[in-house]
DNA sequence: ACGAAACTGTAAGGTTGGCGTCAGCTCAAG
DNA sequence: CTTGAGCTGACGCCAACCTTACAGTTTCGT
């Protein structure tokens, strides 16, 4: 399971740089440029290992952005990206809840250290198992049990359900499925339909639901 | 309490890097780069939760030492750090008791991963016999039972039942069966298969079980 | 030293199960 | 009612796995 970055960033010079470097460490970095619409996609996306905060942004600044990310508790790393080398917004930014700061202009090869150290703490997290209902994953055998005994699942279904139960309790759209849990490979459209029948059918008498969120995709809940 | 680490690792500036890393996590890592004086430390010392070794050392060698602190009784985890080049090394040092085992050059990220796997079992008995269900391996004598009757099985047998039962419950795959059991020695893909078969045969009519995880290896279980 | 027995690994053919496409169906939205 | 998205059972392909046989090698007793 890959590392996945969100990047708010509004100068597009600096923010294909940016994803281009972390690219190559990290499978996935999506990029927003507007800090109302990185509000959006934070409050229904609860996916992020790590986003890398502008403070100088359209609509709503970086400050806002990050005020509103910790009152709705989310735990995600925050690291700050500057130009402005005001101290005050450095101490106002670890304040809010970042949990490091980085003024511009910086050189690649801090931030990726930068990215690293705070991805790493994310391992440790990653010791625990995901559970929803009697659904859990243990993420280091990567092994499903459900009502404490063991479901073993054949590769594309487990994938597939790693992935739902990651983003448990919210949509998670078919193109982003296919991204995450069978990237590259071709896998058609319908496939997907497939995998979600026949875990459905192992679920069945479960406290785990597997609904499908029509136009969207599908959403993992407990009853 | 916080876990306490010891460092047997004669390069110094590979103990530094280790050292501080290990230091962010844990509160306390002493560091000493020779092996006698590790044998000396470990023989009036009893207080530490996870020892990294490395094998190329002064005086004594790793695995020298390893093997001393086992006659002891000692049961204190031990990672191994190694050349990825003495493969055979590895195997001698799981064979004589250690838990786990880097190559190096290794990340970083996983070596930390690795010392949190372990300091977490910290409580769970390392040292009594290894059982499950009815088969049970005694470690001090490399000897297996089942049902009480001592089941004596052929090298190559012996290690890969070893190295399943060691992570009973949850599935191995084949590239690690390949690397810790055989490490080196050249065993076909196929060659695991035979071997299972004959395993499968003489536990047949236990209870315990000898699953194939389709795409990802075996598992040995329980009824 | 010699032969027998046990161990080891490769080859070959059979079996199984995951995978993905299809065709026909259901069902919700407009 | 129409339409298109999603559901579902069936089918064939293929890789992974099982099983047996056999030949080369080591171990061990005599």
């Amino acid at each position: 399971m890959p590392p996945k970055l969100l990047l708010v960033e509004d100068d597009p010079l600096l923010a294909s740089t940016l994803t281009e470097t972390l690219s190559i460490d990290h499978q996935q970095v999506d990029c927003i440029g507007d800090g109302g619409a990185a509000e959006t996609r934070l409050s229904r996306e609860h996916g992020y290992d790590l986003i890398l905060l502008d403070l100088n942004l359209p609509t709503r600044s970086g400050l806002d952005v990050l005020a509103t990310l910790r009152a709705h508790d989310h735990v995600t790393p925050v690291l700050i990206l500057t130009a402005r080398a005001a101290i005050e917004d450095r101490v106002k930014g670890l304040d809010l809840g970042a949990d490091d700061y980085l003024a511009k202009p910086f050189a690649l090869d801090e931030l990726e250290a930068r990215v690293r150290a705070l991805l790493r703490r994310r391992q440790s997290s990653q010791d625990d198992p995901l559970t929803l209902g009697s659904l859990r994953l243990d993420r280091q055998r990567q092994l499903f049990t459900l009502d404490e005994v063991s479901l073993s699942l054949p590769p594309r279904e487990h994938r597939l359900l790693a992935c739902l139960i990651r983003y448990a309790g919210e949509p998670v759209d078919k193109a982003r499925l296919l991204d995450e849990a069978f990237a590259g490979e071709s896998v058609g459209d319908n496939a997907i339909e497939v995998y979600v029948h026949r875990l459905r059918r192992r679920l069945a008498d479960s406290d785990v639901r597997l609904r499908t969120v029509r136009g969207i995709g599908y959403l993992l809940e407990s009853a």
